[in-house]
DNA sequence: GAGATATGCAACTCGCTGATTGCCTTGACG
DNA sequence: CGTCAAGGCAATCAGCGAGTTGCATATCTC
């Protein structure tokens, strides 16, 4: 019964909806993603929250590569990633196309006149 | 100063992604879009914590739009709502547009020589 | 060197979340 | 009608996550 294993797939996105989950993470991508690469005092400017507040969000992103830091003099700049967003985009793809088969199935069944469900990839309720 | 203002977008795709955040709830969303509508039990016979804790995740994700639910019997269904998903698909697409454009600036400004940054959309620092 | 700027570190609060457990209601069925 | 199966409700709990505050460091800039 291979619905019991988890695929690595979604293994791998959970973290990275997670990430981007916080409103205040998001606003940091946004941010980020049309001004380009900016201290954390930059980013923290505009937020109601406190620097050090925003500096973990900031880390948060960065411990799922959504972002990048380097030091540069005192400052220490944070740059997006987008490439990694390529990930969850996949992975919405994957669960859209699955569902788009599974109606396909279903209709099938309908238009058969089949009264109950059948299983075509060895499932077992 | 705009930038203070949050983005309605953002503000209604980070529901979405907190949705999506937790394995479990992945999952669900999982199964359910791979053999489509399905009651309570059966969901949660793969899973393994307690059924409670499953009708929690599935409320959740009913919460945001993301399923749909019907009585039917003493069974409860829950079903997919795909579409829903591409709230957060447009809100990645943007994300990433505005880093492509945002890297056309900073190219741009390498080239003509330009030492310090510009703004060209208003936004203040 | 002095003062200001940009961060880092650590301890602590507090509310939410994922999960559990016990018990009750409702529908299906022989 | 008695019993089993599918859910619903409510109380409870531990852990985590977001935010704060205070203090120490490291860089610039004069």
């Amino acid at each position: 019964m291979p619905s019991t294993a988890a695929d690595p797939r979604f293994e791998q996105a959970a973290p990275l909806f997670a990430a981007l989950s916080d409103p205040t993470r998001l606003r940091l991508v946004e941010r980020l993603s049309q001004e380009g690469p900016l201290p954390i005092s930059a980013l923290a400017q505009d937020l109601p929250i406190s620097r050090q507040a925003v500096t973990k969000h900031l880390v948060a992103l960065e411990d799922v590569d959504l972002a990048t830091s380097r030091r540069e003099g005192r400052e220490r700049i944070f740059e997006l990633r987008p490439e990694r967003l390529s990930i969850v985009h996949r992975y919405l793809d994957q669960i859209s196309r699955q569902w788009d088969r599974a109606l396909d199935r279903l209709r099938a069944h309908v238009e058969t006149g089949v009264g109950g469900l059948e299983r075509q990839d060895g499932e077992e309720v």
